[in-house]
DNA sequence: GTGGTCTAGACCACG
DNA sequence: GTGGTCTAGACCACC
């Protein structure tokens, strides 16, 4: 289900975030479906509990998530995320392109790269 | 010339670094033209000479500048760096456009990003 | 009769509990009336029936409720619980305008969150 | 300049937060002032430092505080914070409020309430 | 069994 | 010395 890169030098409990994010963006994992359990994930990916509770967590307080205390945590309503979500991908992207025009992309390089992703769909 | 943003949670030596690349990129630093001395540019920042040593050595890794011992640090020719810091940009721009397309961003609101960044300028 | 929301972060017995001190204090639940049996809440809410009962001693232990064994649970008369209640809210009320004081509210705000509140009536 | 009360229910790290943030609030700690290193104040309290790290994270993200990685945490511009706290406290009032008029209590007392605090300026 | 908190102790990057 | 992360192991409240 989830990967760890041990090259990777961000947290764990980061990257583990992220990629539960990608899953709940995804749709792979449906509103209201339980995610598994702390320490089971803890165990699949070899990690400590507390890591994983960590990265629980930041996802409730971001609002992917929701915990019901002694029964498990649960992916939220998109309607919890979306909006913040889109606005961080937005100021991502724009951050990117202004990286992009000081380096000299040209701007046909940026529309084919745009053509390619937004046509090709969701070949993540 | 640099302002050094303390809230910043990347390292100071990065946070430099990048700032300089952004003045060779823009052409502010011109190529052959002398960086400040290590020790200047630390007392100018009142900052660890350490701290502009590292960021230095970076820059000089990845092709920025050249150093010549005993004389100083110089800017390098664009042709050392050019190349791999557009595909960087490149990668960079299409990680976020896959993020903004999972995002569920409209096509249209990434042209006009796209729009205002291409014709705004460089206004940074 | 009572809406859970899982979402609450505060154990379930304690919502419940709340939400009948609601209904009684409201007047919605008259003196020496019947409560709904342990059993009977537990399966409406779909919660086991162990919650509904702690929620119910917690209630009785506050006055708010007597139980005749083998009976049922019933409202106390208004004199058991009144006073408790009523210095409980003010405490909190006495707590949160000094929250309030120091936060730099102004004065006319609490007056106008005042005003609101009292004209506008039992709405809840 | 802490004291923890361990009859408190509340988790260490919150209650450890909560004062700092009165203390900030307050103005007893000025913006940009160095808050105690995380081992210092976490052996001034004989508690664990990952506690105290915890509670510096949450001021933190709520803005009271930022963290400079190697030098320690400072106490933000009242800027970043003055106005979430605001209506935090002021949504906390309108709560306490309610609570009060629903137990009966009466519109004088709360104004009483109201001019005891506001009058008697900062006694706390 | 579930999440939440806490301790003890360790290692790392940064300056 | 400073914050940040991680592990190991423990205890508690809730359901």
């Amino acid at each position: 289900m989830i990967l760890i890169d041990y090259r990777d030098k961000r947290p764990l409990y980061e990257q583990v975030g992220e990629k539960l994010i990608g899953l709940i963006v995804n749709g792979a994992l449906s509103p209201d479906e339980k995610l598994p359990s702390v320490r089971n994930l803890a165990m699949d990916l070899s990690v400590n509990p507390n890591t994983i509770q960590r990265a629980y967590s930041q996802l409730e307080q971001e609002g992917y998530i929701y915990t019901v205390s002694g029964r498990g945590n649960f992916v939220s309503n998109p309607d919890s995320w979306r909006k913040d979500h889109m606005s961080a991908a937005l100021s991502a992207l724009e951050e990117a392109l202004t990286g992009a025009y000081e380096a000299g992309i040209d701007k046909d390089q940026v529309l084919s790269a745009l053509e390619k992703i937004y046509k090709g769909g969701r070949n993540k």
